[in-house]
DNA sequence: CCCATAAATTTACGCGCGTAAATATTTAAT
DNA sequence: ATTAAATATTTACGCGCGTAAATTTATGGG
């Protein structure tokens, strides 16, 4: 590390070479004469030079930039899969930046007129679902491509990846139906995730398949403190002896790992052996619902296919770029995944 | 919304007003005339114009953007104490730029990198420790401001921000030794945790104190899975009787709510009742400590204060500007959350 | 050695905005 | 109405880089 290097005209100066080249270089290593190349390269080697990623970006048709939005980054389920996309993108050789709207539609809108500046490529969003702002992701939509994914918003975006959540939810109706009493089904009254009006659906088609009669629980509770609701409205249900069945469904797993407190508070003996008495489902597979006790009987979504099929739609959008493709909608099955508490 | 505005000048256009006076009422509203103000606002009700960011940045002395780089988001604790950062730079009027380094201290480096052409008015960072490039961080905080906080690094940065994992551990030890068996110290043979190593310190030093012999558990383990490792690693000690007390503090909650998953599977009753045969304890309160079963007696991190005085320190650097003080550190106390699994 | 081709350089301009200096206009006070 | 102070505008340049077109230099085959 010789001296100090400004930009990259210095730099370019510093190693014998015009500055068109030298961005040339970093846009394409491969673009440029061996002998240039080697030039460059010793001088990155001698001088600590990096070139200014936003100036970049400001003057070109095309960035390498991918904007991924996820509605909340402290909830382990976004954070897990905003993760995949993160490094599925990194990859194929783009550059992410993730972006969590904290809870609030609000600044999912704020967050795409950030990414603007970014002229980003594409946006993968992980949007609120009804909560979001349908006009600004469609407005946003014409100018950059957007393709969804986890929560799907009819005709927003160029395509939509996720779960299907009434095969998922279905299989798990399926085995608790089979394997003991009908499940319950235990969940917000104004659910602030996207995908829980799908469960609710598909739990009551899926217990009307089977010839029982659906049973939902609905509790009070603001925000995203889903293990605290949970545990706290939970537990009243079940000291109150409000379930009309030993056998409940949680509307996601959060909810499942705070009622799973409860019981065990209140002495319930939660699985699917001869001396428990209750069974605790979720959906999701939580990073953490392997080690709840009893560990979590849950659906596992396919994240790491999800994350990728999201990017790779993306991907194809502009690096193909002639025929724009019908907007289409790829579901995923969940996986049921036999643990002990159900 | 009528049509398309493409940058500063159309909008400066249409509303009326000049551009170079458009631009200073976004960098402060009250800066201009009330009667230009109104104009600009009303402009701003007609037309979608967003100043790009980017391009303010560029040829700003000065930018409120804040850096923010913790090691790894997956990891709860970082995520929970990255979003507290995340808002107290909000509410000061700044914005800040969350970026993990996915557990990879290399990453760390590119992360300060591309944290440059941003040109923060100064970065909070919180580093891998002793797995950290100290002379990258070094020689970046010659350019901006850096405030370290959760994990130190001796003469690097402006000033630390942290826990005193002294009296925290000590507060724990001391506990345990007075309700029951003195407990055993379990932990990663290599730990990647930043402060896994001041825990062992300070376990030692306090049983010692206590006129108690230190009785330390390494297993092997690599990578983030934490959970994982102590589940299946802690299993087996505690299958194989291995543990000479039967009171075990673990280096942190994650680890802990492995070890106490393993413990529920092979039957142990965990808590500090009668019937109880195993006692756990962790440290750093996880999110998800509250919820686990039995709820995991630990240390809660002042995880608020942290991150306010953090930001605090460092706004302190670059508003009051002149005199540069002197690199301080500031320890917060931990205090005993007594939950029933210890 | 000549020539066709490939690659590098020069030149020139643009991105969207900050900022400083000079000038013009408005405002408030006399 | 006059004047000084406050605020706007104009003009001009810069940030760090992309990119296109014209020109020069290097490469390789015959």
């Amino acid at each position: 590390m010789q001296r100090k290097i400004r930009n990259m005209e210095e730099f370019a100066s510093v190693s014998g070479i015009s500055r068109p080249t030298v961005s040339k270089y970093f846009n394409d290593p491969e673009s440029v004469r061996v002998s240039t190349r080697k030039k460059i390269e010793a001088a990155l080697e001698e001088y600590d030079y990096h070139p200014n990623v936003f100036a970049m970006n400001q003057n070109r048709r095309t960035t390498k930039n991918i904007g991924v939005v996820v509605p909340n980054l402290a909830d382990p389920f976004f954070s897990e899969i905003g993760r995949r996309v993160e490094l599925a993108c990194i990859e194929a050789g783009y550059s992410p930046i993730l972006l969590s709207s904290h809870g609030n539609p609000e600044m999912e809108r704020d967050n795409l007129n950030s990414l603007k500046s970014l002229k980003p490529a594409g946006v993968l969003l992980a949007p609120f679902g009804r909560l979001s702002d349908t006009d600004a992701v469609k407005s946003f939509d014409a100018e950059i491509p957007v393709v969804l994914f986890d929560a799907n918003m009819p005709d927003v975006g160029r395509a939509f990846v996720g779960t299907d959540h009434f095969q998922s939810v279905d299989l798990m109706v399926e085995y608790l139906c089979r394997s003991g009493e009908p499940p319950c089904f235990f969940e917000m009254k104004k659910p602030l995730n996207p995908n829980a009006n799908k469960h609710r659906q598909a739990y009551i088609e899926s217990m009307e398949r089977h010839g029982q009669t659906p049973n939902i629980f609905r509790v009070n509770g603001e925000g995203w403190d889903f293990e605290e609701i949970g545990k706290v409205e939970g537990g009243r249900l079940l000291s109150d002896g409000a379930f009309s069945t030993n056998t409940i469904l949680c509307s996601n797993d959060r909810f499942a790992i705070g009622l799973l407190s409860a019981a065990y508070g209140l002495g319930f003996k939660v699985g699917h052996g001869p001396e428990c008495n209750l069974r605790i489902a979720g959906h999701d597979d939580h990073p953490f619902s392997r080690f709840t006790c009893p560990p979590l009987t849950t659906i596992a979504q396919d994240y790491e296919a999800i994350a990728n099929r999201s990017v790779s739609t993306l991907f194809a959008l502009f690096e193909k770029g002639q025929v724009p493709p019908e907007r289409q909608e790829k579901l995923f099955e969940g996986r049921l995944i036999m643990r002990e508490s159900a």
